[in-house]
DNA sequence: TTCAATTCCTACTAAATTACTATGAATAGT
DNA sequence: ACTATTCATAGTAATTTAGTAGGAATTGAA
């Protein structure tokens, strides 16, 4: 059970976002890469998936780029992980089979087990993670 | 972040032994297989693994097999998953590169959110996982 | 002491997933 | 029109997961 290099860079990028939100201008990939140490076309597509659900909005052309829909406060880290890692449903049993069919003894445990994730990522605020106040 | 099938089979074979554990019999791989529908073979190495981490003792030859070292109530689920899914830490950037070498604004968050999942997964006895009291 | 039942050990392999790379179209501003 | 940017999508290499396979070691019973 690893968290993925898109977690990761995911929060990277949100605390960048988070540093220049005062400044209302959009970060472009080019400089997020440079800050991040990740490439420009891998981050593109960790981006999106922040963008498509609703933490950063986006302009293109000259001057464009990208920033955080909310300010950071009221932003979490629960919310970019969820956004980031299509996966922090921990196992998928809850749709598909299982050899057990119906009476696996795990599959109350992993619903609890992501509510209790989720509702301690969703305590931190990106302003707390830029301020490693965890 | 997902548990690997290791995890939940893991934790059947757990509930199987659990089970078992007032009769003070072995059961041996053949009847966990057939209990949990895995093969045998892949079960021996994820019983191996249990075995190693002291929560399972086997003994070999006729009427051999596996059962636990302690109570069921005294068993947590947290132990069983950490025995079998080596990787239940989440990242590996503790011990590893790490692309922001040192300020990564991650690495506090893993280890705190690495607690958390523990702290709850070892409220779990596998009696009340045996129970579906979670 | 031989035999059968079992665990134990370790190497191999196929499938899936992750972590990128690459190409180019669409759009916004000047 | 031109340039700077995001957006969309396809491809690929590396890693991990999930499982197979073969046989050695041990135990208990006949």
């Amino acid at each position: 059970m690893k968290m993925s290099s898109k977690a990761r860079y995911g929060l990277y990028v949100a605390v960048e976002l988070a540093k220049n939100y005062k400044s209302d201008e959009y970060l472009n990939v080019a400089t997020l890469s440079q800050a991040t140490g990740v490439t420009e076309k891998y981050l593109e597509q960790i981006i999106a998936l922040m963008k498509k659900s609703g933490i950063v909005s986006a302009t293109r052309g000259a001057a464009g780029g990208y920033k955080l829909t909310a300010c950071p406060e009221d932003i979490t880290v629960g919310q970019v992980l969820r956004a980031v890692e299509d996966n922090l449903e921990i196992v998928d049993c809850l749709h598909s089979e299982c050899s057990q069919r119906g009476k696996c003894v795990a599959r109350n445990l992993w619903g609890k087990l992501y509510d209790n994730i989720n509702s301690y990522l969703d305590t931190i605020s990106l302003t707390k993670l830029a301020e490693d106040d965890i």
